[in-house]
DNA sequence: TATGAATGAGTCTTCATTCAT
DNA sequence: AATGAATGAAGACTCATTCAT
């Protein structure tokens, strides 16, 4: 009877009331989990009733994945959008230096989000192919620029996809600050030196 | 009101059980995630019944937590009981071949464990810590080990930290097979090479 | 964690909804007992869904409280309405007969609701107060009216509170009967005499 | 396979055990209520194996009903031992005293016994006839006391009916000390006198 | 389009009772 | 006779999803 399909908002209101939901969704689940976070505090924090919810998404794991396409990269993947100007060599570790203040900025957004994305991953095939295939782009992306600047190393797509996982933890560290042993100025300093090391 | 009281089981067929239930539990867990693990499929899998799951327990999370104490170290420090003896220093890329390897092992033996566990960690402060002491506590030790056989590198705790970061995420990949793209093999070999210039 | 929130219908709908789980659940608790009512036969009863309940009320004792604010007053204090009007004291033992008819009457409707709500009294403190302040309240009341009417015996607060418990025997004992042995129209005249003789 | 049936201790310690068993119970019962209590805190406070109380009795409400059968006429009928010598009318009034106070003091031994067991009376009619005959028993006993000592009013069983209610009335409200209101040392005079004439 | 009341399957946990030893 | 570990049915409560309006 119903036609239970899911309406593709075109009116200017519903778009942003979908954005909005989008919005509340992905806040609330990095803030709290998925588990955590059912679709009636989704609706309310939205503004909407949960009943409109669901006409603009199938179920709460696709407001979630909304989420993540519109915000994921901003969290995961803060080179993605690396300039592809020509940039010197010898301002590698400052360039270093500023993908990581930004990659800690933007993590500090979203608390949960990486653990919780990453751990849904396992259950949900969807996500996680839609998550290598982010990296390996970015990868790919990274090697390209760094080619084009002169960078030669041999298995440079390795490389890079150690340096990323170094920035990767480093980051999170900093962010969660998890250990009051570890001086942090002097990690950041290292990790940049080491990437340097393994990419020049 | 109700008795409440959790039975510290004795008799050795009453030990067996618990252990059948914490594996069982973890080993759920780790593959499908704690809330898409329900306590009678552990009770099922572990082959008992759901009553006698809380003689043992206290409640769900407390199966997980037993867990973790039980294998964590296992799935997360492999190196942790890193052999005390002296080894020169030309083996050591050897030792963290082995290392490597280790880790690999452990880890295909609980999928998900990691994430569902780094995930758990925000909403469950005492399963934070937990694993924050057990990571210092091994960066401590592998540090110390280093010393006995004569790294001398300044920071060496940032540069360990680092190091285990590296391996981590090393092993997780190859668990995962993530990406098509990467060639392991060369990648581990960059990893070794890459840690050894960091610590030696 | 949850949205915990109860809900405080406005609709007319919802408003005889909430009413008519407070019936039901009452009812049932008075026949039943409250610990053999339990929610899925009170949501049955009321013609809702076992999940509706929780919307409008906290939890199973806050069904019972709000029936017990609703109906208790007719059950155990049939009393408290009494007219404020003069009346004659040669009228008193007539008063009296109709006030135990009327509460034998309002008995009727719930069997067990004096028991059960009496026994919650000791687990539940809030209940306890309730009923007490109630009991204290419907004292003064009758007091009050009695002075009203030129009743000047001493000490009048003790007095009516012993009449109002043998009042509540007496109707207690008739509405269930208990002793074939006792012929009730015979008590009921002895009762009232006998509170004619401690009041006036 | 197995027999199933109600072991009848014949053994001194087994009837020991099994008294402990009903003292456990029905003082577990009394203080907390039948709902409250489970069989284990039973067993344990008996000092006995959970086991062993079903080879001495059918189920749980068995323990009780065993409690009640040796416990309760000191509770409920504090005065089914009335002496049968013979005293003189106007020590009547001293004689009420002291049942009053020896009732209060049985109650005080157990505070919810009262109303647990008038509460389980409706749900169960065993208990429910066993009790309405017990307290006919008293009534009878006390009115051929009064007879042997010269009372002679017409309805006597009512009366006494009626008059064992209101002591009952009083001691509880003392025990629970109810009302602040109340001043229960004139209440108490007051129902004395009140009794005197009803009876006299 | 939108609301939010309503649904009911699903989950954790308890406890009277049984059973292997 | 005794133990206490084990059972599993039952019950309170939650929440993603649907539906009447």
């Amino acid at each position: 009877m119903s036609s239970n399909e899911i309406r593709e908002p075109v009116q200017k209101r519903s778009i942003e009331k979908k954005e909005k939901i989008i919005k509340a969704g992905f806040e609330l689940i990095c803030e709290n989990g998925y588990h955590n976070t059912d679709t009636s505090k989704i609706a309310k924090k939205a503004g909407v009733s949960t009943g409109i919810v669901y006409q603009y998404f199938k179920d709460k794991r696709d407001i979630f994945v909304a989420g993540l396409e519109k915000y994921a990269d901003n969290i995961f993947y803060p080179m993605i959008d690396l300039p592809e100007t020509k940039f010197d060599k010898k301002d590698f570790p400052d360039l270093l230096r500023k993908m990581i203040n930004k990659y800690i900025e933007n993590h500090k957004l979203s608390q949960i989000a990486h653990e919780e994305i990453t751990a849904m991953t396992h259950s949900d095939k969807t996500i996680a192919f839609y998550f290598y295939k982010r990296e390996i782009e970015m990868t790919n992306q990274i090697v390209k620029t760094l080619k084009n600047n002169g960078f030669k190393k041999h298995n440079l797509e390795e490389r890079v996809h150690i340096a990323t996982g170094i920035i990767d933890n480093l980051c999170h560290e900093i962010v969660y600050h998890k250990h009051d042993e570890i001086d942090y100025n002097v990690m950041t300093n290292i990790v940049i030196e080491n990437i340097v090391n393994l990419i020049n």
